[in-house]
DNA sequence: GGTTAAATTGGAAACGTTTCCACTTTTGCG
DNA sequence: CGCAAAAGTGGAAACGTTTCCAATTTAACC
């Protein structure tokens, strides 16, 4: 048994940058210039120096140069939810992006609590990451990031609004909802439909706080009776049960279409729906905010609003990248579009 | 502007431990000792120096102190896929352990691509990661694994079976498909379907191996003909086209019954059905491997194997704290159970 | 009160890098 | 060939901790 944690030992025992020196016959000093820059090292050392770190399998250690460098290779992402399909493309793609620039992604969900928010970013804060991809769980808990920023990482914002002071606000990733609700409110207006619920978590944050916009200034400008637009604010989409769905759909004067967030809550109508016998399109119109696989795949197809989680990703590394690089500015803010993927499940309202 | 700059840097200019030990009038170490261990220090100092870091905001430098004490306090997470759904599930449950315990969780998505797998064990060891989570993309990798755990870090493997030297096994979460996917054929010839079709990919990995296992072994101790058991691979879900459905569906002697991976396999699935005007379940009975929202909210909703994603992140972070706290060895393997869960997508066959 | 043991403390040596500085060596050029 | 500039090199000082060690103070005991 201490016989095995001693081999273990041994094997643990990693060869240094003065090993490498040894064995090469030159300085320390060399070794890292030959293995860095590359700079001002002669061709023979350079040579040398290859040779006695590849015989010794020598490997930096990363942890100790960033005690020297002030940087850490490493940044935080920092989600409500990675479970979320929404956030974890995002992740997903964020990630493989600053993979490629040599960035590790150290991840990190909140479950919506400020207080843990506020641990995460001290522990990032320790830890001297570089930079930071965040998807507040609320727009108001800005005293967390602005503590990060004041560490000197720069902060990419994942579809939200943080409030910022003077005329700085923060680099940003924003996904077009208004123009998508209003999109697809036009959309249904068109059909006929005159009673309209939208289902989506409260306005504590951008993308609710923006879906309504859009769906209030798409009645405005078609001239309808906005006493149809039916906002339904849920907490968030996990609470939202099938019985409030039910609740909706049984009212007198119904809604004859729903336009519907995500997963679950999407998932919660549609069963309240076929509880209630009501047939889709016929009897009422869908349209889901962001297309996952259930509204692909549900028969009938439901009509959805569609956005690229992978270019969000993608984007929020791109902009934190190019901070980190601190080259000249470039645009702080990307805004993606919204489309609105037609498929079945949306039909003009039945008379009656 | 350089102003700015300026003001910036003396925020980044962070409190360190000598700042503390000047204030309070004690020694660096006495810092430390008080800070951290608490041990050996007097109540005086103990007093000064919490007053001390209080007053300077000082925050220690966990980069810094990871040089010192070889240990980082982060650990890696190598998952081929963290949109999938099922991964999703699981990296968040397990970061939600690590994190309880103080550590980061560092995450790297693969793309079944072995020389990024082998990039990103580099990449941890270089970091000095202190342990790993790992989904391989295939059993067969296993010289990075082994080149991983030589550097000395506990690693923890996902539901895979990596082959392993002498009689030491990896510390593995594994999940109990083999059982699942016989409970499930078995159901399915009790209602009295005699070809059934098994929609996973391949065998590659260990959980298609083991519902081909579970499939071909409920066939056999029901004493029904084998050449029932229609066993469809794919390379990997996100290869299964509609199509690959499609044509099974059209043969002669086609499938009554279908077992079908995930999400993307069971749409694929669900879709061809529909399209070949096949009602669920009078025409096709459908069993889902993996419960997702899709299955659930199908209609009609889909009978489904289930096994809990957060208790199999959970226990690989409890697995993994265990071997880095290295107390006493405990059990290193954990097997989690599959139900199946009853819904509305299986009947018996109709008679033809 | 004296002696020994225990507790506390300061100073310095790690940890593994990078980078600064002074010093050689090479190169370029008339 | 001589001389200045450039290029290359070794040694040592950081980076911010923890931990070892020796020295001091306090406590304990007879």
């Amino acid at each position: 048994m201490s016989n095995m944690l001693t081999r273990v030992a041994e094997i643990v025992s990693r060869m240094t940058i003065r090993d490498v020196a040894r064995e090469a016959g030159v300085s320390v000093g060399s070794v890292s210039r030959a293995l860095n820059g590359g700079k001002n090292v002669s061709a023979r050392v350079a040579r040398d120096v290859a040779a006695a770190a590849e015989k010794l399998g020598y490997q930096p250690d990363l942890q100790a140069r960033s005690l020297r460098t002030r940087t850490t290779g490493m940044v935080g992402c920092l989600v409500s939810d990675v479970a979320n399909p929404l956030y974890a493309s995002i992740v997903q793609a964020a990630e493989a992006r600053l993979r490629d620039a040599g960035l590790l992604m150290v991840v990190a969900n909140t479950a919506n609590d400020p207080a843990r928010e506020r641990a995460v970013v001290a522990a990032f804060r320790s830890r001297r990451l570089d930079g930071m991809l965040v998807a507040p769980g609320s727009d108001e808990n800005d005293r967390a990031w602005r503590e990060l920023a004041a560490g000197g990482a720069p902060v990419v914002i994942l579809d939200r609004d943080v409030p910022h002071e003077e005329d700085t606000p923060w680099p940003a990733v924003l996904v077009d909802h208004r123009e998508g609700a209003r999109t697809a409110t036009r959309y249904l207006i068109g059909l006929g439909h005159r009673r309209i619920a939208l289902l989506t978590p409260g306005a504590r944050m951008r993308p609710g706080r923006e879906r309504i916009a859009g769906f209030k200034a798409a009645f405005a400008e078609a001239d309808v009776d906005p006493a149809g637009a039916l906002v339904c604010l849920q907490e968030s989409s996990m609470d939202f049960a099938q019985g409030d769905a039910l609740e909706l759909l049984r009212r007198d004067q119904r809604p004859t279409a729903i336009i519907a967030l995500g997963t679950r809550i999407l998932a919660g109508a549609l069963r309240a729906a076929r509880d209630l016998g009501l047939s889709i399109p016929a009897d009422l119109s869908v349209i889901a905010v962001g297309d996952t696989d259930l509204a692909a795949v549900h028969s009938p197809a439901i009509t959805a609003l569609r956005w690229s989680l992978e270019d969000v990703g993608r984007a929020a590394a791109e902009l934190l990248l190019q901070r980190l690089r601190g080259t000249g500015e470039g645009p702080s803010r990307a805004l993606l579009p919204v489309d609105l993927v037609l498929r079945e499940s949306c039909a003009p309202p039945t008379a009656k």
